[in-house]
RNA sequence: GGAGGGGUUCCCGAGUGGCCAAAGGGAUCAGACUGUAAAUCUGACGGCUCCGCCUUCGGAGGUUCAAAUCCUCCCCCCUCCA
């Protein structure tokens, strides 16, 4: 039971006390906290909930923080100082939204849902005070990013001192067991054991999971990195994507997003190192993935369109028709590729077309001067992933 | 409140009157090679009605034939002192 708990897990504070905890047979309060405004996941977020769901399976129960109080603050850990307070609407739009995801992965009958609002709000100056009191500025400083910021010169906002506060009290108010977080939330997850600690509860056990690395392999997974899969991307992006990952990267996906078991992963690791092609198992990687946001037969589909485009450099059949109007001597390409989405500038269609990147119908062209004949459809092509068909009325 | 340093293209970071759309690195994109992998190599990397033109260097004015570079005011950040 402790090993499926650990498992892919960076570090538990302390595994004695989960143990313990474990052995009295109890439901446990397991708590993990989301920011208000992210309402689009991505599969580094879901690495976090995977183990929630792992608690969750196991019988105890998974408490979804929504930070609706904290996100006026922001967490310092981004690089944003400064974020806009979102209105009561918004929270709600985001909440649902969340719910809609989070349920591909977690049990509804089994989440509970909260807000931090709902206990912050009617917390009084002097309790916050009170609150302030626990922690010194030393204390704050010694939390990574608050030291680099403050070494580099960084400017360091007072009110981002309440963050770890808030959040550690949050699990005060939520008498939570076990709290869940990324390492980069080690800070704010030990704060909460302390505050615990101060306002006679018994401290939760605290288990950081690693931070999830985008494509690239390197950068966390981030929506402004731009270097994430999103969980209501269509299948076939998601399987572009993942087949995209280097084979380093791909048993760390393995760990953290597969839900088969270590054994059978180790299996697959140890047929490549005797020689197997890593890109069958990426394959299998992939459609468990679409499968689980999408379906299995969305999960096949995607398979065949990706060996049908890139093993026989078939185009894709399902793209939609976009039709665009024709300005009296025919549509000029690099206007055309732009118009179709498939450049962000017509300087950028003009470059692509330069670099022998542009395929009309599958046939590679560069005369940056042709026009586009009215009443004709064809489908454009940059580069290896951006597809058009377009009508040229 | 005082003294000093700084805000440059997506990011970091050169540039102190013309040769600057702005060095270099990163990221990104494209081509080659592949397993649409990684690594590597090559190239591109503000915009447009694209062999020419237009708009950028915190903001607003000004000096000059000419400013990212000089002057004035303003905004923001950092360091030290109090």
């Amino acid at each position: 039971m402790l090993s499926i708990l650990k498992r892919g897990a960076e570090e538990i504070l302390v595994e004695s006390e989960l143990e313990k905890k474990l052995e009295t047979g109890k439901s446990l309060r397991v708590k993990a906290g989301f920011d208000p405004t992210a309402p689009d996941l991505h599969l580094g977020h879901t690495v976090l909930l995977n183990k929630l769901k792992q608690f969750q399976d196991l019988g105890h129960e998974a408490m979804f923080l929504i930070g609706d109080f904290t996100g006026m603050i922001g967490d310092p850990t981004g690089k944003n100082v400064t974020r806009k307070t979102l209105t009561r609407d918004e929270v709600d739009a985001n909440a649902k939204s969340y719910r809609e995801q989070i349920y591909k992965i977690l049990d509804p009958e089994k989440t509970t849902i909260m807000f931090n609002s709902s206990w912050m709000n009617g917390m009084g100056a002097d309790d916050l005070i009170k609150l302030a009191g626990t922690h010194t500025v030393a204390r704050m400083l010694e939390r990574d990013d608050f030291d680099n910021r403050y070494k580099s010169g960084q400017p360091i906002a007072i009110h981002e001192f309440l963050y770890p506060l808030i959040q550690g009290y949050d699990s005060v108010a939520m008498k939570a067991d076990v709290e869940l977080g990324g390492t980069d939330q080690k800070f704010n997850l030990l704060v909460g054991r302390r505050l615990q600690e101060i306002y006679k509860q018994s401290p939760q056990i605290v288990l950081t999971m690693p931070i999830l690395e985008g494509l690239d392999g390197v950068q966390k997974m981030s929506k402004s990195l731009q270097n994430y899969i999103g969980i209501n991307e269509p299948p076939d992006e998601m399987f572009g994507k993942i087949m995209s990952i280097s084979d380093e990267l791909m048993w760390r996906y393995s760990e953290l997003l597969s839900f088969r078991p270590m054994s059978e992963i180790n299996q697959w690791r140890g047929s490549c190192l005797k020689g197997a092609n890593p890109r069958d198992y990426k394959v299998s990687l992939a459609q468990e993935i679409i499968e689980r946001f999408h379906s299995a037969s969305a999960a096949k589909k995607a398979l065949e369109n990706f060996e049908g485009r890139f093993r026989h450099g078939a185009l894709p059949d399902d793209l939609v028709t976009k039709s665009l109007k024709a300005i009296d001597s025919g549509y000029p390409i690099a206007n055309l590729l732009k118009d179709a989405g498939l450049t962000s500038s017509t300087t950028e269609a003009y470059r692509m077309l330069k670099q022998g990147a542009v395929r009309i119908d599958g046939e590679r062209i560069s005369d940056s001067k042709l026009k586009i004949a009215s009443g004709t459809t064809h489908i454009y092509q940059v580069g290896k992933r951006r597809f058009a068909k377009v009508l040229v009325e």
